[in-house]
DNA sequence: TGTTTTTTGTACCATCTCGCAAATAATCCT
DNA sequence: AGGATTATTTGCGAGATGGTACAAAAAACA
């Protein structure tokens, strides 16, 4: 039992409700008919954390609906079926990620600095979870789901390009300031970074601790940065 | 069904077993009761490849029961219960992987030439498969029962590790010979390699062309060696 | 031939699976 | 107040799930 209150409190539940979708700047559009005992946002959370933890076969309809607090029909009408509920969870998971990881991507530092935080970040997002190491969803996605699945697919594909091309975007720049040898190639730069963000992402998931997880993360900084600079 | 015969035309059938038996070095015991319809070998190759493409909890028993011609009391006889079949499953493919890498390993190639031939082996290891891609089953594994179940994860680690293992040595002995430069870290440069293999193998599993994995791995060979060289 | 041993085939169990239909409840609008 | 609208609840149902009991079958042994 998660967010399930029989008496819902109306008034402050649909204020922070409201307050949410004032922030994003969306008129409230005043529902119409019974109002809703959970909030999206949040059940969606729930089923995010589920299926990282489990993964997509091993996770029945019935945890969800023990998760979320919400029971199946509402489930079904909230999301859809249990297909829909994944890609949901994980666009969600793409989009907190991606918060996550945008400003350092952006930030203006050293490139050593800049990758040091972003493989911290990375750590951070795999190595949390009660029930052990959640991992990264999308390599569990791409191991499981994507194979089959041709949309789900075209997600996970799109998630390493996009990774991809930030850390492209990285080295070039670095390039451009100087901190790497001419002779640099961001694009397989990228590509490398992107493997380390894997490689972590897997190990952490076999509960491989984070020290060691740290020198292959320390490791590959030296060779990323160094290989064709000092 | 696979290997499912009526008539099992007991001689062809006991005498190949037999020759597998003998080839491997032990004595034919001639077994007392009635003779198998399957042959293990076989049958665990089969379970190991539906497992591959649909991973543990996807997989059930019917679909295991048809794939290798076994019914479910001959299956839960011959590999004991599902999570059994899978474990046995996985140290098959650890062993054939084995066999397929250790050569190359050993070979006394430039470390250039045995990269090479070490990440095409790894490719037609994951991209084969009639249902698409069948990808890395440690990389499966990791991702989805090694972080509940501590043995199979015991098995997962030291798969990581073998493999970090077995790249070490391969920087260690190309630097001995002058490879590398003096400033190289075989250890780190091992875990790279590791890592560009888990990256292609993710990859593979959500269908990247071979040309686009073929060329993260020559990108990562060109920073691997020529990091710290030429 | 008859006993023993091992494997097979059929059937079954209790449980869980996803998805849905019908009834109930809470709110808004007129 | 009374309908309209939207959500929740209960519970069903057809099927799949992992695992097992039991008898028939096929071989070796005595």
């Amino acid at each position: 039992m998660v967010q399930k209150t029989r008496r819902p409190a109306a008034s402050a539940k649909s204020a922070s409700a409201k307050s949410l979708l004032e922030a994003s700047g969306a008129a409230v559009p005043k529902r119409r008919g019974r109002p809703r005992a959970y909030q999206p946002e949040i059940a969606l959370g729930k089923a995010l954390d589920l299926f990282r933890k489990d993964g997509f076969a091993a996770t029945s309809l019935d945890d969800l609906s023990a998760a979320t607090g919400m029971n199946r029909p509402s489930l079904y009408g909230a999301f859809g079926d249990k297909r829909e509920l994944y890609i949901k969870s994980y666009q969600r998971y793409r989009a907190d990620a991606r918060a996550a990881m945008i400003d350092i991507f952006k930030d203006e530092l050293p490139i050593r600095k800049r990758l040091e935080r972003i493989f911290a970040v990375a750590l951070d997002i795999y190595l949390s979870g009660d029930a052990g190491p959640r991992g990264c969803f999308t390599v569990m996605t791409a191991a499981s789901e994507a194979v089959a699945d041709p949309e789900i697919r075209a997600m996970v594909l799109e998630g390493f390009a996009e990774l991809d091309k930030a850390f492209a975007a990285c080295f070039s720049r670095a390039k451009e300031k100087g901190e790497l040898a001419s002779t640099a190639d961001p694009q397989v730069l990228a590509q490398l970074a992107s493997a380390t963000i894997h490689t972590i992402a897997i190990r952490a998931r076999a509960r491989m601790p984070r020290k060691q997880l740290e020198a292959i993360v320390n490791g590959a900084i030296d060779v990323l940065v160094g290989a064709a600079s000092t």
